[in-house]
DNA sequence: TAGTGACA
DNA sequence: ACAG
């Protein structure tokens, strides 16, 4: 025997090419590291907390979300855009605590895009039953910037697909601590988020968090 | 088309 | 598909 059966398997990190300027950084961030990035994510919500925008199309999405940064991205029946002030508070968005920047910064790099400077992190909550249709990032000013997004708790079915919609997406599990990055010739690929299902997570409990951070001016 | 819902 |  060289192992308990029953011990946790312990995650090994590894980079993975999902497609041409698309990468998957498995157990990027360490267990550690992300207790205190949901701990940062408390502080924040604290400021500028979770809400479930509405969509042009007049529907509510199912992930909550917020912001931290100097720009914020919001949803409502006029469009997407970046705003600087948070329309439930009215107020500044929370600043993006120094531990998401280095963390960006670091997958960034490692996915082959430094420098990067993120203004803009959004705060994603998934809750059991919540998913996000195929879409592309398309509200930043610059795409030569990447975008950086960050697993925290429960799995999720992650789907990256071409630059169609209509592109059959590669279906990918991201668990806690898992980063994607994508740009270049991925910049504009449609991604999207399965149903997340339900379970238990001793980081968050019942629920999934994504952070994800882009330049959006 | 960052949404839902019907139908096969 | 749909409707926004």
């Amino acid at each position: 025997m060289t192992g308990d059966l029953f011990a946790a398997l312990p995650r090994e990190p590894d980079i993975e090419s999902i497609t041409e300027g698309a990468t998957l950084l498995r157990a990027f961030v360490s267990d550690e590291e992300a207790a205190a990035l949901v701990a940062a994510i408390d502080t924040v919500l604290a400021h500028s907390p979770l809400r479930n925008m509405q969509t042009p199309g007049g529907f509510r999405m199912s992930v909550a979300m917020s912001n931290c940064g100097q720009f914020g991205w919001v949803t409502d029946r006029r469009g997407y855009r970046y705003q600087t002030l948070d329309p439930l508070t009215g107020q500044h968005w929370p600043d993006m605590p120094a531990a998401f920047v280095a963390l960006a910064q670091r997958a960034a790099a490692a996915g082959g895009f430094a420098p990067f400077l993120p203004d803009a992190c959004l705060v994603n909550r998934y809750d059991p039953g919540a998913r996000m249709s195929l879409h592309q990032d398309r509200n930043e000013e610059d795409m030569q910037q990447p975008i950086v997004s960050v697993s925290l708790g429960l799995p999720a079915t992650f789907l990256f697909g071409g630059m169609e919609r209509s592109d059959k997406p590669q279906r990918m599990r991201l668990e806690s601590g898992d980063v994607v990055v994508w740009g270049g010739p991925a910049r504009l690929a449609f991604h999207g988020v399965d149903v997340l299902r339900d379970g238990e997570h001793p980081l968050t409990g019942r629920c999934r968090y994504n952070l994800t951070f882009r330049r959006a001016r």
